[in-house]
RNA sequence: GCCCCGGUGGUGUAGCCCGGUCAAACAUGCGGGCCUUUCGAGCCCGCGCCCCGGGUUCAAAUCCCGGCCGGGGCACCA
């Protein structure tokens, strides 16, 4: 043996590669598949063209966020990737904790619809309790599921024991009647409890004889307010339509990798074969609050304008800035479907959102907290300048230089306005900076040329003459900075453009009223 | 405490299943240069990583064992 690798070893590598090719050439072709493979998404394990049906099981209990967008993309791309279908199902069966509000409904759906997704089915869970309830009383029927009526503390100190509950092998007849009481209203909230039964001596305490349905006295659900008290919890809600919709992938969060095991009991009594499925890790963004209930109490509290404050990473806020549906679809792609959690920074999203916008996003001029500027010995003149450097087909703006009246350039650029220095006032002219004081900056007229700018490295500014009314939002961490200027009269901007103010960074136009433009910033 | 799952540059991912082509690739970030009427974009150069310790092997980021660190679950929530 160790002289044959000795001798394998000898040779060079070319000439280990020319052995190999003559003895195993099938080694080089799966190379190359491979490295072809790199691309976009893995392929899926056990996934057939035309077959394959995925779903996204959100609770329309809160917005749409960044974190949520991980399943339902996976979901939806590998859908589309073997032309199978992608399935909404809104799992909203807790009308008590995790209470839904029907404006989320609506919300999901339209923020799944921005990103791109083709919904090919819509369910609700709270529409199909009956179903729940047919299965729930079949596996009573099979005996493998019973009505507890034990008080939750002293079930789970047998559950922890691995002891059978009183209740769990009285016959069938018994069961039944008790499951009767549970549905007729007999039972009051917490008193019974539908259960599956699991091996009790599983190594996992959790699993054990899980609770599928409970009950809920005044559920007042937004969809059908007090018909139904009796409610599946997720782990059952969710077994069942799993099934029943012919979800053949499930891609979820790592928080979900028990009740995979829970759930397969279900699967295993009724015969079913569950579905592939892939848990993914939590995906966070720095910085950002994505939990719905930290959310919410923020909003009540006043401290967020509401569900699309900019500063928030639900769907709808990331949309409020500038970030467009394609950045968050490469973002989550480029992700994949790895197992840890993951924090992706700003820049990384910024960095993929710039190269979509980049091309797209006019030109103009913002003079956050604007400063005037007199300038002696200049004529007058029209400034025009392409609404895209590179695309000058689209056509200039014009700003007009009158002597006399004075140009606004921003506190931003305070450190170049110095006696004696040089600026260029971009796209106009050079001028020499006489004298900075509290009422503005006083500047002489040079040159127009900006080779002599250039050559001499002097540095360039946005101005404004006459500007419009505007503030930019600016999300930084927790704070929302309202930055007020003067965007150029010339910029006919309107509501959902993403344009680039020069020198500032890109921004989403968010509202103009009476002339006056707010804007949102995204990202430099 | 019990039960899962992870750990590759500052950040995110590829490679791990099937050990050698990996002194490790791509993107972002940072530093520098070129170019350019945006200290923008682009181009070029540079910085920087296999959690630790053992083991198996001619050969380990990759396999095995142990540890450390991190995340998740242990709800009549989803």
């Amino acid at each position: 043996m160790n002289e044959i690798v000795e001798k394998v070893n000898a040779l060079s590598l070319e000439e280990q590669e020319a052995k190999l090719r003559e003895i195993y050439p099938e080694f080089f072709e799966e190379k190359k598949t491979k490295k072809e493979e790199k691309k976009g998404l893995p392929p899926l394990p056990r996934a057939e063209k035309g077959k394959v049906v995925t779903r996204f099981a959100p609770n329309p209990d809160g917005a749409f966020h960044l974190g949520n967008a991980r399943a339902a993309i996976l979901s939806h791309e590998y859908a589309r990737m073997y032309d199978g279908k992608f399935i909404l199902r809104f799992d909203d069966t807790d009308p008590k904790v995790k209470r839904p509000e029907p404006i989320f409904y609506e919300w999901i759906k339209e923020d799944l619809e921005w990103l791109g997704f083709k919904i090919d089915e819509i369910h609700i869970a709270s529409d199909r309790l009956e179903i729940y309830y047919d299965y729930a009383e079949k596996l009573i029927k099979m005996g493998k599921a019973y009505v507890c009526t034990c008080p939750p503390e002293k079930f789970r100190e047998l559950r922890d024991k691995g002891i059978a509950c009183p209740h769990r092998d009285e016959p069938v007849e018994v069961q039944l009647e008790r499951w009767r009481k549970m549905l007729n209203g007999e039972y009051k909230e917490g008193e019974a409890v539908v259960r599956i039964k699991t091996d009790l001596k599983h190594p996992n305490p959790a699993v054990r004889d899980w609770p599928a349905l409970r009950i809920i006295d005044n559920p007042n659900h937004p969809r059908t307010g007090n018909k139904y008290r009796v409610w599946p919890l997720y782990n059952f809600a969710s077994a069942i339509d799993d099934h029943e919709l012919g979800v053949t992938h499930i891609f979820r969060g790592q928080e979900h990798a028990e009740n995979e095991t829970r759930q397969r009991y279900v699967y295993e009594y009724l015969g079913w074969e569950y579905p592939v499925t892939v848990h993914h890790g939590r995906l966070s963004i720095e910085g950002v609050i994505l939990s719905k209930s930290k959310t919410r109490k923020g909003i009540e509290e006043g401290k967020y304008l509401g569900w699309d404050d900019p500063r928030l990473g639900t769907i709808r806020a990331l949309r409020r800035r500038g970030i467009r549906p394609e950045a968050i679809r490469e973002l989550i792609i480029e992700v994949g479907l790895k197992r840890s959690d993951t924090t992706i920074s700003w820049d990384n999203l910024a960095a993929i959102n710039r190269r979509i916008i980049e091309p797209i996003a006019n030109r103009y001029f913002f003079v956050a907290d604007p400063i005037p500027m007199y300038i002696e010995g200049a004529k007058e003149f029209v400034a025009e300048i392409p609404l895209h450097p590179d695309h000058p087909e689209r056509g200039v703006r014009r700003l007009k230089f009158v002597p006399g009246k004075p140009v606004y350039v921003s506190k931003d650029d305070m450190e170049l306005f110095r006696p004696r220095n040089f600026v260029r006032l971009k796209d106009l002219f050079n001028v020499e900076i006489l004298e900075v004081s509290e009422d503005g900056i006083k500047a002489r007229f040079h040159s127009v040329d900006y080779e002599i700018a250039r050559k001499n490295r002097w540095r360039m500014v946005h101005w404004v003459t006459e500007g419009k009314p505007c503030e930019v939002w600016v999300p930084e961490g927790e704070e929302l900075i309202i930055r007020e200027g003067l965007l150029e009269s010339d910029a006919h901007v309107k509501v959902d453009d993403v344009v680039q103010f020069e020198r500032f960074g890109f921004v989403r136009i968010d509202e103009v009223k009476d002339g006056k433009v707010r804007a949102i910033f995204a990202h430099k």
